[in-house]
DNA sequence: ATGAAAGCGCTAACAA
DNA sequence: TTGTTAGCGCTTTCAT
């Protein structure tokens, strides 16, 4: 490998020279900087770009924490997100945390080694406090997910009114037995959801049964599970809300196997608008989320922040929600 | 951020007594290990791992070049990867060539500028002449994809064998009019599917019309396009063989909004065994491929690789590939 | 317009 | 067992 100091060799100019060729730096005679070039092609020099970094101290590198890149939710995001960061020469560094705490706190540690810029927190597994801390040694942004009581650039929809206007639809179709499935932990977007549903079923003047409450449902096996656990109850629910379209289509699944009809036994409702929403039979009646434009808004956001430009402070942008009507519901 | 001078300078002692505690060294007496330790806490120091890496020459980091991470196969396996490589406490940079030459040399360039110590291709837009040098600055292994002018470790699976065993598997069914889905370049993973293919028909002596050749179909939507396309023809086939279960799954949930009956007019073969073959109904037939396996096996030569351990020249791994069978042949 | 020199933070010969 | 010293390859003052 060729350095910046064999180029300037070669060119018979300094190494401040060549560097000043290569950052596009103003007053560089035209013949010297030819000849820099000459020589760099000559040499197929590449400049090192760890060297750069330390010197610049900056990565051009951004981490973005999902619970993981199989659930096709986040998989779409990063694609769209990866291929912005690429636009602008920028690295994405897939953090998958696996819904494990630990796991997240390592991959946090990569801002305080100086590894990358940014990060997108995508999901949250630790509390707000344990984490805000690291927002002192690189800018943090949610994306998606949040948490009321942190300070930082925000992209994501407006929850609450998802599962309300899901819901609403629901009871609007004529169920009242609506079941709720949902992750663990009643935080950020999870609890924005819950109060939704709530909401929606308060106004109708339904009740919940608490046996019609599934937690930790995330693969579209746990749908499977639920499905089944339904059919053995006495007062059966005859619709259920999903926080995912990985959890109703395994649900949708699942009824076909058992010969379960949907929706006239069971309404299912999706989230998210996956691609697999069209592709079970029934389709999919789910929430619309844009993943598209919430990828592509956090990218932007977090290179406005890299730039200084944009505010670090709490700075909300909230996106367009809606329900895409299948056949499931 | 304190630097490894300021934690020298606490703890009374020099930065390379410092260095030697940070990277376990033997010949640090105990009591002044423990100095620096001390004073390692109370700075909060964390090594910069930028300037590790100038010094050290390595960067901790491979790249994986895929198409794009939203095909759930892709997804699946950089899962598999990324897990396997934190284990290593190696980051994974996800590179998504979107099918694009151009963007693949752009990412392959990360080798020369020292950004990564080693690439996995899984998969290959530009043709191998055009990419071996890149072997010369930092080791490149074929992961699922491959060539076989490349002289470099290889981890797939026996393509031919897939397809073969897929093809005949319809033709023991009794269909005899077999259509192929297939990517637009005829090489390497695509051309061994397509000899095992022709092999079975031969074998059976089944004609194919060259009408029943669709190529470039990747997408679910490319499937519903091929579904329509077929009920137009003349001479219609009576099964089709994908290259991958998202092109399947739009064939048949194109069937089913078109009330074409899977298998009874059509059998569908999937490729992959992704998720989705169990949720589309019919659920699909298809050739399991062991991504878990091909993902770990890939992470672990590498690694042997970026060791000095294992054979930099071809080295081929072939792992098991089997029918699974469902309802949609 | 150009170059000399300092230094980003770390590790590894070498010497002691 | 410990410290001194010399870089890794680059950018950026500060002179000229």
């Amino acid at each position: 490998m060729s350095t910046i100091e064999d180029v300037a060799k070669l060119a018979g100019v300094s190494k401040t020279t060549v560097s000043r060729v290569l950052n596009d730096h103003p007053y560089v005679a035209e013949g010297k900087k030819a000849l820099v070039q000459k020589a760099m092609e000559e040499l197929l020099y590449v400049p090192n770009s760890t060297a750069q970094r330390l010197r610049k101290q900056t990565t051009q590198t951004i981490a973005v924490l999902i619970p993981r890149i199989s659930n096709p939710f986040f998989s779409k995001m990063v694609e769209v997100m990866e291929n912005m960061a690429a636009d602008h020469g920028l690295q994405l560094v897939v953090c998958q945390t696996m819904y494990d705490k630990q796991r997240e706190l390592v991959y946090l540690d990569l801002v305080k080694t100086k590894q990358i810029d940014g990060v997108i927190l995508a999901s949250l597994e630790n509390d707000w406090e344990d984490v805000k801390d690291y927002t002192n040694f690189a800018p943090i942004i949610f994306c998606n997910e949040y948490d009321d009581r942190a300070k930082v650039p925000t992209v994501r929809l407006n929850q609450f009114e998802g599962a309300y206007i899901g819901t609403k639809h629901l009871i609007e179709k004529g169920y009242r037995k609506i079941a709720k499935c949902r992750g663990a932990n009643l935080t950020g977007l999870v609890a924005d959801r819950q109060r939704g549903f709530f909401q929606a079923l308060d106004e109708a003047g339904l009740s919940f049964d608490n046996d019609w409450m599934f937690l930790e449902t995330q693969l579209v096996e746990d749908g499977r599970k639920v499905l089944r656990k339904m059919l053995s109850m006495k007062n059966r629910p005859d619709a259920v809300f999903t926080g995912s379209d990985e959890v109703a289509a395994g649900i949708i699944s699942e009824a076909a196997r058992l010969h379960v009809k949907i929706p006239d036994e069971l309404a299912v409702l999706g989230f998210d608008n996956q691609q697999i929403a069209a592709l079970v039979n029934p389709g999919l009646t789910t929430i619309h989320q844009p993943i598209d434009q919430i990828g592509k808004l956090s990218i932007k956001v977090m290179i406005d922040l890299l730039h200084g430009e944009g505010n670090v402070d709490k700075h909300l942008k909230e996106l367009p929600i809606y329900l895409v009507e299948r056949s499931s519901t």
